[in-house]
Parts: C-alpha cells; structure tokens; sequence
DNA sequence: GTCTATAGGCAGATAGAC
DNA sequence: GTCTATCTGCCTATAGAC
C-alpha cells in the first residue's frame, strides 16, 4: 500500500499501457485491426489519443505488442495443460476449452482475426502471427504423439500434418459459428473433429 | 457491333459497376472490406470516386451487392457440379477444388473474410453472408446424404452437423494456410477432412 | 454516366507545454 | 505521462455542371 508494487520482469511497461492493450485487443477480436482507431481506446480509457503514441507510438507498434502479449499468455496456458495429469484426449479438450471460451464472449481468435487481415498488416505484425500459429501447431503435434503413443488416436496422417488441420478447423469452426452467435455449434464441430483422430483407418480410402 | 448487348434479366446493371465488383471482390478478399476505398476501386478503372457513388451511393451497397454475386456465382457452381456424372467424394473434392483456386490467388473466401469482420459489418450484409453459408451448409449436407446412402461416407454425426464442420474446416484450413502462402497445406487439411467422412465409427469413442 | 468541387469528419501522428 | 493544439491526408458522400 506504501510503495509501489515491485516491478518484475514480466510486468507490463505501465498501467495505462496494459488497459489500452486491453481495450485493443478486443476490439480487434471483435472488429478487426483496420476497424478501431485510437479514439476508440482513448475514450475507452479517458485519456488523450496523444497519451496513448506516448505508450505505441505507431499503431503498429501496438499490434506488435498485442501480438506478444496474446502469444505469451497462450504459452503459459498451453504448459499449463501440458503438465495436467489427463491423457491427450484430456489435453485437446482443455485445448478446445481455450477457444470456446474466447467465442462465448463473442470474440474471434486474436489471431484468427488477424490472419484474415493478413496481407494488410505491417511486416511485424505478420511475423508475429505466424510464430502464433507455429506455436499452437508445434503444441498439438506434441499431444498429438502423445495420444498415439498412448493408442488413443491413430490417425494415418503425420502429427505435424494433422496439427494443422486441427488448428485450421478450430479456426474455422469459430468463424463460421460467429454470424450464428451459435457456441454450441462449435462445440461440436470441435467434438467431431477430436473425435475423428480416435478413429481406426479402417477402409482402403480414395482410389 | 452496331446495336448495344442485349440486356439478360442476369446481366450486370453496367460494365462498369462489373468492373468496379471486380475489382471491389479482390480487394476484400486480400485485405479485407473496412481497408479498400473508393479511391482504390476509382483508380484501378481510371474514373473518379463520384463516378461510383453514381453506381453504388454507399459502401454498404456495393459490399451487399459483391455479396449478392458472389453467392449467386457459387449456386451455378454447385449445380453444375451437383449435376457431374460423379459420386459424393468425387463432388466434394470438386468443392475443395473451388477453394483451391481462391486460395491459389492469394483470396480467402469473400464470406470468410467476411465473417472475420462481421461484427464491423452493415446488417445487410451481414444478412448475405449467413445466407452465403447457409447455402453451402444445405448443399454440403446433401453430398453427405447421397454419400451415406451409397455406403461411401459412414460418419456418425447429422449431415447437418458434419456439413457445419466441414465448412468449418475448409474455411479455416484457408485463414491459416494464407500466412504461410502454402497451398499444398491447404489440400492436405482438406484432403484429410473428406477422409474422416470415409472412416466407420469403430472404437467406442468417448466415455 | 462521368465530371469538378467540396463538404464534414476522422484517421494516424507530432510538437511542445506542464 | 498527460495534456492542448495542430498537421496532413484520406475517408464517405453530395451538389450540380456537362
């Protein structure tokens, strides 16, 4: 209460800095980076547009920190189910959990969001997203390996390519259950999709 | 060459207004429909903002009509391959195919883009764009019908429901492929996704 | 249908006082 | 760190001549 809380490492650069982030980043999960405008943030906090370059100056600037600070938290989230003491299945439904809860308040995937805007971002910003997604891929073809190693899925595909069509159809399923307002529409598109990496490949397939 | 083109009750209200869709359509799917401009769209015709307004006199008019055509071009599209002397996967990998060729011309989805910015989106617009997925949930659906009733799909799941994933999955499988400019990930997710619909439900699954 | 001209507003960004 | 003031440029949109 008498001094100011320690400043650690990982802390935010400053109180004002972390609420605009905060205020940004679901504006753009909602709206969209090309969307919102400093004003938006600035009356949200009751500050200045001037107060806010202080803090990024460019807006790019600001899309780059919202990128790392999502990034990160994700990190931390992912270790954390990682060391979870369920088996894999267990993991990817912590995994759907994450973004469920994301939709439930009526947001797209920060980086969903952004990689739809792709093209039209800063350099920076693309970079950021991509290391988002190599992220989530690297993390899924883990536990993906994980639960075949476990005879729990047997999928025919390799774990990096299935990750990938994990985390685009994730992706997706949010997308596209939005305009429906519908969560329970991507609960079970995720449901599906888990469950077909438990399916035996049983049948001869194309040809 | 002497009397004007006869007017078709389907035909474009201008060549103008064509080309300013033509060039308003790839706009948004590269960057997006709250980054382009009038200025954008004037210019690559070589006339001037005013001239448009003449044809579309708000920028929510022109997105609904980009809206409009779209879905109608992708209806004839999915008779036409409806209509194919093929079996169910067959149609669908023709469906992929559609999705490819955008992917290929470095687009997303006009209503993926789309259903990313939703929210930042005039209602009728956002009307169009459930209307654009309704559409292809129905016809998905009805594939996976014909599949099922031939013995080749066997999912466990409601066509209804399996066409929600499906869609999902293409339209996400896009939105991450996009970052990486890797088509050839985009097949392969899409790939794997029809070979689930092929899968019996073998093991017991869940609980 | 296209033009010039312009309105009226908002965007991202900077200078410099406090 | 926050403020006032301001710049420059672009945005959507309209009026009215040709």
């Amino acid at each position: 209460m008498l001094a100011a809380m320690p400043r650690l490492a990982s802390s935010p650069a400053s109180d004002t800095a972390t609420r605009a982030l905060d205020v940004a980043e679901t504006l753009v999960q909602q709206m969209g980076f090309n969307w919102f405008s400093y004003a938006d943030i600035a009356e949200a906090l009751g500050i200045r547009k001037a107060s806010l370059h202080h803090h990024f100056p460019s807006k790019a600037d600001l899309g780059r920190a919202l990128l790392v600070r999502y990034r990160d938290r994700f990190d931390v989230e992912l270790k954390r189910i990682h060391a979870l003491p369920i088996d894999a299945h267990g993991k990817l439904l912590r995994y759907v959990g994450l973004y469920e809860a994301v939709l439930r308040g009526d947001r797209l995937c920060l980086c969903g969001m952004l990689a739809a805007e792709y093209a039209s971002l800063p350099e920076p910003m693309q970079e950021e997203i991509r290391s988002f997604f190599d992220l989530n891929r690297k993390w899924l073809a883990s536990v993906i390996r994980e639960g075949r190693r476990s005879l729990l899925f047997h999928t025919r595909d390799t774990p990096e390519s299935a990750s990938f069509t994990l985390l685009g159809a994730l992706e997706g399923a949010m997308l596209v259950a939005r305009p429906y307002g519908d969560v329970a529409r991507f609960a079970e598109s995720a449901a599906q999709v888990l469950e077909s990496l438990k399916t035996r490949p049983g049948s001869k397939g194309s040809r």
